[in-house]
DNA sequence: TCCCTGGATAGATGTTCATCAAAACAAGAC
DNA sequence: GTCTTGTTTTGATGAACATCTATCCAGGGA
């Protein structure tokens, strides 16, 4: 469930946008991790998760909150994962996912307008 | 060229997806934003427009950087275009393009991670 | 005027993606 | 063991997308 290679974004690439032209795999890298945030379900899934108390929620209080089926939900979950956007542990019945904040934190860096340079 | 309507983000939908659940039409908007930009040709394109001196490129400069066709690069251009993120202006023979740092701005606080609560 | 060049549009094609129904799997409860 | 509930995987289908070729439009120079 957690074995997942980290696609993304491993530190190495967050100068701003505006600050200097991005080579092709920098591109390549950045496109595949917003391509996963690129879903209104996807973005509800992490927000949701990333917002939970804890910082961790459960697939069944994810679900209640879609019109679409189950296997829709676990879809775009794995879509998250693969990413490295979130990560899954089984406890039990139920399996809760937890947000890793650290990998959005580059996507930020590198939208960011390079803060006023004086 | 410039009568796009701004599809996205403005400006009521900031708070970072970590700190409450996005609403749904948040996450719509947002979504429509981070696909224009999930794609490598279109985040370097962007990156180039907005990194070049004087803030703004001629599609001649931008084309010989890729290795896809005029209509390809012109296609992705319409994309950044329609999602508010760059404007298009024709000047003699060449066209202009210019990014807008701020319709990044959002996006960028959506995913900070709510930067140390104290 | 006529051509030439830069750039956008139109139409076609192959690929990727979101979704669902059905089946498989995992963990408890009986 | 067998049933039940929760979650993931599989396979299929229709829509969206990236790319190409061919065509069109706008400006500038002969």
């Amino acid at each position: 469930m957690s074995k997942q290679l980290p696609l993304v974004v491993t530190g190495a690439c967050c100068s701003p946008l505006a600050r200097e032209p991005l080579s092709e795999p920098q591109a390549v890298e950045l496109a595949k991790a917003f391509k996963a945030i690129s879903d209104p379900i996807r973005l509800r899934l992490l927000s949701l998760i990333a917002s939970h108390e804890g910082g961790e929620a459960c697939v069944c209080d994810l679900t209640d909150a879609f019109d679409v089926t189950g296997p829709t939900i676990s879809h775009h979950l794995k879509v998250l994962r693969e990413a490295g956007l979130i990560d899954g542990e089984r406890r039990g019945t139920w399996v809760y996912y937890r947000a890793h904040p650290e990998v959005l934190a580059p996507l930020a860096a590198v939208l960011m307008p390079a803060a006023v340079p004086a």
